[in-house]
RNA sequence: GGGCUCAUAGCUCAGACGGUUAGAGCGUACGCCUGAUAAGCGUAAGGUCGGUGGUUCGAUUCCACUUGAGCCCA
């Protein structure tokens, strides 16, 4: 007779082999029909909000592994939360304007800018990154992401736009927004401002020269080196002769040493070090030393003008190097973005003597009307005659140039808006310490930065982007910057969008009896447009209040560890000077997506990973268990071996759900539930275990600590159930009667876990867990659609019973020693099977009692066929397997006597008793007989 | 060059107010099972805690420097 079929063996349709690429679009395809998102929300509305404003993507390219990291995050946030009972919407949004939509849709089209009016650029560039939002939505839902996706945010809508302007107009009534000189690359014979995506390097000869810089005022410095100050000159270097009329300042490194060389009379500083390179390109020897500063000392110097009668002042900056030159650095504030900085720093003018086309301006005096390049000559020559000039050289070096025209550009102080800072820095210090920062470290660092930047530039000469809404008197040419007037500019924008700015004309645009304050009413409107992070900083009010499930500030932030500098900045500057406060409750930063080795994945390395590559091949959920899986704080890894382990680690959580599933075929929840109370120890420590799982997962979602929770499952699948629960029960299990209430005390055990355990493992694994949940039996109060909609378990204080798990802790220690032994007999072939071995255990002391106490679960626990406890070490045979960690202990192992049960697999001599059923042991023969 | 950050077994992670042989799981090797079967179980091997120096009776844990890597800036 063939007994297995009277046994309960497992059953389930949840296939082993999970098919994910295949399946997961199924499962995407009935949230969608049942449009989960909304049914998740209307399940905790009235309920704490949790908002967690997402950080908009850049409408360009398919997605890579760092947006993958950073939206899955993202969404096991919120999934966590809504199972936590919170409302918790989530509006994806996409960061669509700025210069790279501008060149991917003229690259698109395959024409350029000047082919088409401004009007049908803008609205290429709009059609473009609506392709790019559609592209990337698709993938971004792939990945199992729940969100809003039917009605995300853009910057590039009408409201979110209007709502910008508005927050400009508020800074500018505050007096936060200014006009500047600012150094831009411009490319003269284009007359443009170009990105620095539009240029190109490419080598150029200039001349290499050395000038002297007489020094006027040496702060008392050198009054004891008995030296005539007119001979003293500090020498700089440069290879842009142009650029030495708009010289303010000469820039020392205030560590490095200065040293005072004299030759002959006249006595040079430079960098000690660039002694040697100086007396070479001057030909000059036989120096005299007379004293060495250090950088710092030398600060507030002050120089004369080489040809101009005007000063320039000594200051420091950790910028200069000792790669080349003279460690004295030439510095013009309207030539260099360094220059413009430090310039900053020290209170310097803007000084720009050049026009757009390149040519000098009156504010070059002499020089005025000549080209730069004729201006080189001009200048050149001067400073020759005036014997200012201590050397020349050429030199060959990579140089930008104009990727249209290929000339090569300048730097150029340019007139350009700013947010002042200073007016509200104090204020983003104080509002940054109200914000908690994950990890801690955050705070310093984002604090540091604030304090130390300088005014925002937050214009830009393009034009896909918000316009910068300022108006110019026709007359006298003074700028209108008016909170009402740029209200109304809002509204309009509000009504028509912003390309409203470039088809009406000003007066259609302004308030209507607008006057200038000299009394003219004819305008001009601002080219102008803003910065990207000043759009993308404006989100929190652009999404935040203008939509009803929203609310201000949000409860949480997080993108990549790259956006102290971006995101989190501009959106905390706006949000400080306009409401004083931060944006965000908490604000949390993940690391950047390295290859196995820590390196930044590049093409060149050829070391990427493509998600929607892992997608195709392992599916999302193994990109999510990915997610899951490492400590976020630091760099992510990724590679072939880990994606190959965490398949590995998928398939372990999803073997074990399939056994439980497998095991549960034939119970119902809501009727063969055994009460706690009628259970045997080891079903409670189960329960217990399950406990603690609960507590340590939970714990780990409140901190946003992934990597501790899928360690703890991990192991808990692994360690707790496969290793010794399930293994165990599974004799109880099979050959039980089905509804036995032995049988039912371990199913009970089984679906509570299951239950938990899918439930836990939803956030990360959305799309198993979802398909797990549609295999399980459900009680008719927890019958969800979909385990995303279900609550998260709670913990049952009563199963946490200490005194049982530190008995358990115990069984533990002694089965390992047990199964030390086993293994022992298995390699000299005395037993196969751990079903095949009778254990004799010699034990004394603590141990035997505690032997004692458990005697009735030791073959159980083993899994053996026979256990005999014998009192007294002494009585244990040589042959017998001493503890290693507990001595009190031996253990021999031999074979099973009697006849192996056809039916359970053990050992008994109560096999062959019967004459109907020879091949059956006596519990085996009951059970038959009763079915 | 500057600011911030990271560095523990092949992999992903624990750990310690500084103190006995530094832990887990996976992977690997070997074996068992064939009633979780493209599964399951067992045993074992694996680390001079990136390097150097210092503080200390004692450091992987504290300090300095250094190497490699990442982000931002210059």
């Amino acid at each position: 007779m063939d007994y297995s079929k009277t046994l309960n063996l497992p059953q389930t349709e949840f296939a082993m082999r999970a098919n994910l690429p295949q399946k997961e679009p199924n499962i995407l395809k009935e949230w969608e029909d049942i449009d989960i998102y909304k049914k998740a929300l209307q399940k905790n509305k009235g309920k704490t909000p949790f908002i967690l404003h997402d950080g908009p993507p850049y409408a360009n390219g398919d997605i890579h592994l760092g947006h993958t990291l950073n939206k899955i995050l993202k969404d096991m946030i919120n999934k966590y939360k809504t199972m936590r009972g919170f409302y918790a919407p989530y509006v994806p949004g996409w960061d669509t304007h700025g210069l790279p939509i501008e060149l991917q849709a003229l690259k698109k089209l395959g024409i350029k800018v000047h082919d088409v009016s401004t009007i049908e650029f803008r609205n290429m560039c709009r059609d473009y990154a609506l392709e790019q939002v559609e592209r990337q939505k698709e993938q971004f839902k792939r990945l199992g992401v729940i969100g809003d996706w039917e009605n995300p945010y853009l910057t590039l809508s009408p409201e979110f736009e209007a709502k910008q302007i508005e927050i400009f107009g508020d800074m500018a009534q505050k007096g936060y927004i200014y006009k500047g000189l600012k150094p831009v690359y411009w490319c003269p014979s284009c007359e443009t401002a170009l990105a620095e995506a539009e240029i190109e390097y490419d080598d150029e000869t200039s001349n290499s020269i050395y000038v002297k810089f007489r020094l006027l005022d040496d702060k008392g410095l050198f009054k004891d080196l008995g030296v005539n100050l007119n001979n003293i000159y500090y020498v700089i270097w440069t290879t842009t002769t142009w650029t030495l009329p708009a010289n303010l300042a000469i820039c020392l490194g205030p560590d490095f040493d200065y040293v005072l060389a004299k030759f002959d009379e006249e006595v040079y500083i430079v960098a000690k070090e660039l002694l040697e390179n100086v007396k070479k390109a001057a030909k000059l020897e036989g120096e005299e030393i007379l004293a060495t500063f250090k950088g710092y000392e030398l600060d507030g110097q002050v120089c004369h003008h080489p040809f101009f009668d005007r000063e320039s002042l000594i200051i420091v900056g950790e910028h200069v190097t000792l790669d080349s030159g003279t460690g004295c650095v030439h510095t013009a504030p309207g030539h260099g973005e360094e220059d413009f900085y430090i310039g900053q720093k020290y209170g310097l003018d803007v000084l720009n003597p050049v026009d757009g086309k390149g040519r000098f301006t009156e504010l070059a005096g002499k020089y005025a009307g000549l080209t730069y390049k004729e201006g080189n000559k001009a200048i050149l020559q001067d400073l020759r005659e005036s014997n200012m000039l201590l050397a020349e050289e050429k030199i060959t070096h990579s140089y930008p140039h104009c990727w249209r025209c290929k000339n090569p550009i300048i730097f150029r102080a340019t007139e350009q808006w700013f947010a002042s800072i200073e007016g509200f820095r104090k204020a983003a210090i104080e509002a940054i310490k109200e914000v908690k920062w994950i990890p801690e470290w955050g705070e310093d660092r984002i604090e540091s930065m604030v304090a130390e930047r300088g005014d925002w530039c937050i214009s830009r000469q393009r034009t896909w982007g918000v316009p910068i809404p300022i108006f110019y008197c026709e007359d006298c040419g003074k700028e209108l910057v008016d909170k009402n007037i740029i209200y109304h500019v809002a509204e309009i924008f509000r009504q028509k969008g912003s390309n409203a700015w470039f088809e009406l004309e000003a007066k259609d645009l302004l308030p209507e009896g607008t006057k200038c304050g000299c009394g003219s009413d004819r305008f001009r409107k601002e080219t102008d447009i803003m910065d990207v992070w000043f759009d993308s900083g404006s989100s929190h009010v652009g999404v935040l209040e203008t939509r009803d499930e929203l609310s201000w500030p949000a409860d949480l932030y997080i993108e990549g560890n790259d956006q102290y500098r971006g995101w989190f900045q501009s959106s905390l500057l706006t949000s400080v000077a306009t409401r004083e406060k931060a944006p965000y409750k908490m604000v949390i930063t993940h690391g950047m997506v390295v290859d196995g080795e820590g390196r930044k994945m590049s093409k060149s390395l050829g070391n990427g990973i493509d998600p929607l590559d892992v997608i195709k091949e392992y599916g999302a959920d193994v990109l999510r268990l990915w997610v899951s899986s490492a400590d976020y704080k630091s760099d992510v890894r990724m590679s072939k071996d880990i994606l190959k382990q965490l398949s590995e680690v998928y398939r372990k959580i999803r073997n074990t759900a399939r056994f439980l599933l497998g095991n549960l075929y034939d119970f119902n929840p809501d009727t063969d539930m055994v009460a706690y109370e009628e259970m045997n120890e080891l079903d409670k420590w189960a329960l217990l275990k399950l406990q603690h799982l609960i507590k340590d997962v939970t714990d780990a979602y409140e901190n946003y600590e992934f990597h501790i929770l899928y360690h703890d499952i991990h192991n808990f699948c692994v360690v707790d159930m496969s290793n010794f629960y399930l293994d165990i029960i599974k004799d109880r299990l099979y050959t039980e009667r089905p509804d036995s209430k032995e049988r039912r005390a371990a199913q009970t055990v089984l679906w509570t876990i299951l239950d938990a355990l899918v439930k836990m493992i939803a956030p990360v694994l959305s799309f198993t867990a979802d398909e797990i949940w549609k295999y399980m039996p459900k009680t008719k109060n927890n019958n969800y659609e979909s385990v995303h909609l279900a609550d998260w378990p709670e913990i049952i204080e009563k199963y946490v019973d200490k005194e049982l798990e530190n008995r358990w802790d115990n069984v533990q220690r002694i089965r390992g020693e047990v199964l030390k032994a086993l293994e022992i007999a298995r390699v000299n072939k005395i037993i196969g099977h751990s079903l095949n071995a009778k254990v004799q255990i010699f034990a004394e002391g603590e141990t035997y009692n505690f032997l004692n106490e458990i005697r009735n679960y030791l073959e159980t626990v083993f899994i053996v066929s026979k256990v005999e406890l014998i009192e007294g070490l002494e009585n244990a045979p040589e042959n017998a397997y001493k503890g290693e960690e507990i001595k009190e202990l031996a253990v021999l192992v031999s074979q099973a006597e009697g006849e192996k049960c056809e039916r359970c697999w053990v050992y008994s001599e109560t096999v062959g008793k019967s004459e109907e059923h020879p091949t059956l042991c006596a519990r085996c023969l009951d059970v038959v007989k009763s079915l």
